[in-house]
DNA sequence: CTAATTCCTATTATAATCACAGGAAAATAG
DNA sequence: CTATTTTCCTGTGATTATAATAGGAATTAG
């Protein structure tokens, strides 16, 4: 399994969010609710998310969150790359990787550069709003 | 980073042994040697590659290990699935999992279809032969 | 001031990964 | 039959990542 709870856990919120968007705020108390995750815990991945610039929160009372974009503008890639720290399938494709000395005599560096590839094209080219619009009657989610 | 040791040093294993077959087998010591990877560990990882059907060991004097198949049809998702126990991003995908019983109200499940799909595509148009032909001059690798 | 809410820094438990060690079993050569 | 080589099998330890929770500081509205 190559995705861990963090990242799926953020598309289920954000779906929830763009479902429940209105004037104001979000708040987390209400995302945990409906999605049975414990509040504490989403606080850290949103915390991410918001660190990511995708969504944003407001203090004190009356606040919360809410989506910084339309959920049409809101990449998957760009979720996952930030709950996860990165998407890429081996250590020298991630970002600010140390360059490998010997890329240039390297026979599986190309495998991976083409399946990073994929993934970053499938992943970029899915959003919340795509989401929204499939699986049945909303509000429960599996993964 | 998505891919573990295992699957990466498999990848440079089999390309390995490839590049060096001929009559007979190919021993651990020599690969490992070539490699720079140890003996023991290299073990533990061949030994997912004879359980998956990949290579086959011969044990005793004169023996050690070769490619079942030729290179050209020893795909790199048979080899990922191998050793990495299974290439699916969530655990609602991976073979024999206990289905899920909200399945038909998940808004996220098509995207991890899909995208479990691309990985699939990916992996299993490539193949050993063509990490052959990748890359320079051989016998040193990166990953 | 008080209540609500995000923000921040830890901590813990569990599991996975990485790597090595020791020896049993099998095959071959002599 | 013996010695040697090599795979096969089981187990172990160190390190790191994941998953989840806890406690409280900072901020805002009323």
């Amino acid at each position: 399994m190559l995705i861990s709870t963090k990242g799926r856990y953020a598309l289920r919120i954000l779906v929830d969010m763009a479902e429940h968007q209105r004037e104001g705020y979000i708040t987390l108390q209400e995302v945990a609710g409906r999605q049975d995750i414990s509040e504490k815990y989403l606080e850290s991945i949103v915390r991410e998310l918001v660190k990511g610039g995708i969504v944003s929160g407001q203090r004190g009372k009356g606040g919360g969150y809410r989506l910084c974009r339309p959920p049409e503008k809101i990449k998957v890639g760009d979720i996952l790359r930030c709950t996860e720290g990165s998407l890429a399938p081996v250590a020298c494709l991630t970002e600010g990787a140390a360059p490998c000395p010997r890329t240039a005599r390297c026979r599986t560096l190309a495998f991976w550069k083409g399946l990073d590839e994929v993934i970053r094209r499938y992943t970029d080219g899915y959003t919340i709003a795509d989401m929204m619009q499939s699986g049945g009657d909303g509000d429960d989610y599996i993964i």
